[in-house]
DNA sequence: GCAACAGCCTATAGGTATTAGGCAAAAGCC
DNA sequence: GGCTTTTGCCTAATACCTATAGGCTGTTGC
């Protein structure tokens, strides 16, 4: 019998293609076997369960995410910095929604410490350094950015948005200048 | 034998409250008959199938939401307004974090026309009646607010805030405030 | 060429969702 | 109060899904 070449990464790397498929919560070890099309008992010499499989395309999606935001912020200050940023997070959402909710999932503190999760905070306040604001404030930044960005691309994936006037982009783009504003501590245009 | 006195009414509370003890996505039609004393077949009498408890929960979800929200505002306006109602959005994601993410759940458009969604939507333009923004910034202002609210709110609640100064008090009252200064487009004290 | 290992398999057990069909309690009717 | 109808819960069965144990066979190293 041939055999498969089944690999831990191979196998998180299909997980993420389902996720993005059929949705996150629908990513199961039964389905990942039979796209491999091997039975569902050997992919447990390599994933311990299926909560190991579902970590594992968090940790590529923080991964890549933050790996795209770094690319994004290089050569960049200010707003551009901000723009580009956010832009990333919701970009990457789009093309990817199964990921992005996956990159959301509730990490053990071990995991979750070892994962890009760390790099995000730092970038964003790298960002923040074109605005000059000190401690505590820049951290109630970090949390104000996150929310948003967080918030809304969630919003808009949940469909909140779609369906009326004005159109998603514009409010985004809305959204951006004022927080650009409000970070700066200047009314917005 | 003795009838258990099944309703949907019943049946969709219980899931409400099972949905806060063990999260939402742990509910299950199973574990819903074995609180009731009652066989899993029994519940599909009263329910077409887990979905139908699942939206259940979330209108559920939506309407409490709501009449919360409705009772904060009355006799409120501008920045005692906004932040009574973000607070009971924050407050009851901590009381009913389950409840609260069947909030979430992606209903098909003609539930979510009959559930109470309109009236959070409502509810944020009249708070922004305090602030005057002509269309298109009242849209955007309201997407802007779902999205600060959504994301603070889920990030707190997946633990992002915890373990890390200052605390999320500190920040959410901070995030208030520079939104009505924001709303209101002049920079914060 | 052979021993050891690794990778995939069969078999099995238990959990969840869902449907079909049965029996008995409750409610309605005379 | 008995009789019928309805309704509520049950048993049985199917179909997935997760997970573990133990077996057979390519593949690798000596």
């Amino acid at each position: 019998m041939a055999r498969a070449g089944l690999t831990r990464e191979r196998l998180v790397r299909a997980g993420a293609e389902l996720a993005d498929e059929v949705g996150f919560e629908h990513v199961t070890v039964s389905e990942l076997a039979r796209r491999f099309d091997v039975k569902v008992a050997s992919l447990y010499s390599h994933l311990r369960n299926s909560r190991e499989l579902k970590t594992g395309i968090a940790l590529l999606a923080l991964e890549e995410l933050a790996d795209r935001a770094a690319d994004a912020l290089a050569g960049r200050a200010g707003k551009d910095a901000l723009d580009a940023f956010a832009n990333v997070y919701r970009d990457y959402a789009r093309e990817h929604p199964g990921r992005y909710t996956a990159a959301r999932l509730r990490l053990d503190p071990d995991t979750a410490a070892a994962s890009a999760g760390g790099r995000h905070a730092q970038m964003m306040r790298a960002i923040l350094r074109g605005y000059d604001l000190a401690e505590p404030e820049q951290t109630h930044a970090v949390r104000l950015l996150g929310s948003v960005f967080h918030g809304y691309v969630s919003l808009e994936a949940a469909g909140g948005f779609s369906h009326s006037a004005p159109d998603a982009q514009e409010s985004w783009a809305w959204i951006l200048d004022r927080l650009d504003a409000l970070l700066r501590g200047r009314p917005a245009g």
